[in-house]
DNA sequence: CTTTTGCTGATTGTCAACAGTTTAAGATCC
DNA sequence: GGATCTTAAACTGTTGACAATCAGCAAAAG
């Protein structure tokens, strides 16, 4: 896990420790290697990584403001814990952004990019038919993604990214139940019909009542927050 | 400008210096005190404030993450300057996010809630019959909080003023513009009216165009981005 | 037996110093 | 006079060390 010498040298050109840091980081808790309420061991970190402290805390700092973790003072830095009610907000912003991006795709969309979606469409086909969930994911990933980019709204697009990053402190996983994969496909056609029909508010509809039944799928479909 | 000895002692307690550092610059932002592109000279900031470069880096790599400033490797932190599209573009997510709010509460509203916006708008009303802009400004900041707190989405309030923060780096104010202030007021009861008849949709509208409407003022009603 | 008090080790918060880079002024040359 | 190289000052990136604080445990008091 140490950093190459050799390029290390050379991003230190263009990057900061704290900058690889940070993102190193990032992607232990979206692979899951740091787990929710885990406390980040400034010293052993350092040790691990090579570098002093300063940069690990510099990185922590953040994280802290990006929402991936708590900072108690003279306590230390704690991967923060997603709770029932705050997936839910979390859940409710996404869907409005989602919706945001269809309504914002839908009239601009070439058929070169429709085209893309519905390879991804396809692709989540395949797996789904093959019980692949590795190869499902990323491809969902990226069917997303695409929407939000295409939409052109680049900022719109760094804040479902950022989202999306939060959302992997919940341990639950929507599309590990069984038969969501399915239906989620089927509503993945819907949103690319609608994007191709450049229809703005069937899209921005679609996406939206697909967050929303992604939620649903996780707390059932209830009227308030749910406690945990 | 150095912090109170005293009560200094009696927060690091409960707070680390990065954070009230933090908060320090950002009010300082806000205030207008460090404007876009101005760059942040650590040493002298460590100075003026009497503490060391520590604390400052790790409330800088704060304010990166959350969007007020940009850090060059090398060459320091820079206020950061909102040029035309990127400013367009949060419009476009705080109409979305304000709608959502709107939707959120409509159903929910209570009586009591209902007069605290209905005092907010009185109030407005009387500041712009008297000309007082500096009155004027803060009831509108805080009946645009108030429908956020009110919906019950503590993240989404969260986020909106976060966005709200962000757009101090834009220099030019839309409520400046002559005219403006009139026609806002207008469009709050609009959106007080809704929010009171519990219909949601209507309130999710009136917001949204809300916000459109200020970016429209700001930037005149494109269909695309604004170049500067 | 439970609660409180006082240690001990570990960990965080902060600081001052060092190393490398950028910037700007001055000298040199055409 | 203008352009380019040189050099020094200023600044950032990083480090290691010191002081303050916290968690855990043992001993003493009730």
């Amino acid at each position: 896990m140490s950093l190459d010498i050799d390029s290390a040298l050379q991003l230190r050109r263009s990057q900061s420790l704290t900058s690889i840091i940070r993102r190193e980081l990032e992607q232990m808790i979206e692979r899951g290697e740091l787990s929710a309420g885990e406390r980040l061991n400034e010293n052993a970190l350092a040790a691990k990584l090579g570098v002093s402290r300063g940069p690990i805390r510099e990185a922590c700092r953040g994280l802290e403001q990006s929402g991936l973790v708590n900072v108690i003072v003279n306590r230390g830095v704690f991967i923060r814990a997603l709770d029932g009610r705050e997936a839910a907000e979390l859940y409710e912003i996404r869907a409005a952004l989602y919706g945001l991006a269809g309504r914002l795709l839908a009239p601009i969309v070439t058929d070169e990019q429709v085209a893309t979606l519905a390879r991804y469409v396809d692709e989540m086909d395949a797996a789904m038919a093959a019980g692949d969930l590795n190869s499902f994911y990323p491809r969902n990933l990226r069917f997303h993604e695409s929407i939000v980019e295409f939409g052109g709204n680049g900022r719109l697009a760094a804040e479902c990214a950022a989202i999306h990053r939060e959302m992997h402190l919940l341990r639950r996983r929507t599309l590990d139940m069984p038969g969501r994969m399915e239906t989620s496909n089927d509503e993945h056609r819907t949103i690319l019909e609608r994007i191709a029909a450049r229809d703005a508010a069937g899209a921005e509809a679609a996406l939206e009542e697909h967050v929303l039944i992604s939620r649903n799928a996780l707390f059932g479909p209830l009227g308030h927050y749910p406690e945990t």
